[in-house]
DNA sequence: TAAATATCGGACTCTTTCAGTCCTATATGC
DNA sequence: GCATATAGGACTGAAAGAGTCCGATATTTA
């Protein structure tokens, strides 16, 4: 149905919930899942992807648990996503070439792989601290109409820069 | 893994086939099939779907076939997501209140909602013409560099966290 | 009218992914 | 040493995905 797991969605609810919170830099998975009412194992197992992927630190033993691994404001929403998910990807030939088996025959696969990366760009645009600061309303609904307004310029003259990262 | 499906896939490649010939304004399952190098019997159900939804216009019998209900630049794609994938929600709380059963504790959820909302309305400003004309490239460059400057709003700046392993 | 050709609307199976649990090993604080 | 945490797996049931197939209906052509 085209959304994010639910590991994802409860991986970003537990970061959000730690950086909301910084009066207690770390907190335990426990803890955690108290105050986010989700089941513990899950919360367990998505802290412990976060933390092998370096979002977050763990600290082992008594008087251990989580911690963020940086500033909420550089942790970007497409990164979170990417570490959870896998990488973003609209399609299977949009991850790269010699992915899709029909390549001559097949008309689309460049645009996928540049409406992936606007996805991408659009979701690095979003940052840890505007989820909990409730920034994000504002500046999306900016964004939107700019977006809208700048692909309905129907002729424009190419500027010959590829971005790639 | 936070893609789209096959069927969607299969959807959208089908209609920039027949979006691209236009001198065979009808074309049957079969031939769609050959020319896109996909199974008959898959493109068959992809193709009953978008008839069904109206983004295309089915002939039967004899001489039949499929052919587009509208002009290519006034199909956006995610017109045709929606009809080929259903409503697009990154999460499940962002199809709407009372999907959340932690409605209280949840701090995120209408970020969730807005940020779908944006990746909607990114998908909604690139159509059908727009893929098999190779327009998408170069929109897509300008949308991007303009929404990330947006988002860089006040307090926020920062060059983004590239996380390598 | 009869035959050939397409779509229409399902049901159906097989496979893969998802969501969630559980267990053992290891590190830490007191 | 003991209680408490994370680390790293394996494991299971449920759900969605991908693909096939069949009978019914509509249309063209001979």
């Amino acid at each position: 149905m085209f959304k994010l797991s639910k590991t994802t969605d409860y991986g970003i609810v537990l970061m959000a919930e730690l950086a909301s919170d910084s009066s207690r830099a770390t907190q335990n998975a426990r803890e955690l899942a108290a105050s986010s009412e989700l089941p513990v194992p899950m919360v367990s197992k998505v802290l412990k992807v976060l933390a092998k992927e370096g979002l977050l630190i763990s600290q082992r033993g008594s008087k251990g648990g989580y911690s963020l691994a940086g500033e909420p404001d550089s942790m970007p929403v497409s990164e979170m996503i990417r570490v959870l998910e896998g990488p973003l990807a609209l399609t299977d030939c949009a991850l790269g070439p010699a992915r899709c088996e029909h390549e001559s025959g097949c008309a689309v696969r460049e645009p996928w792989q540049q409406i992936s990366r606007v996805v991408e760009q659009a979701l690095a645009g979003i940052t840890l601290a505007d989820l909990v600061g409730g920034r994000v309303e504002r500046s999306m609904n900016e964004m939107t109409s700019n977006m809208l307004q700048i692909n309905r310029s129907p002729e424009a003259n190419r500027p010959p820069q590829s971005e790639q990262r």
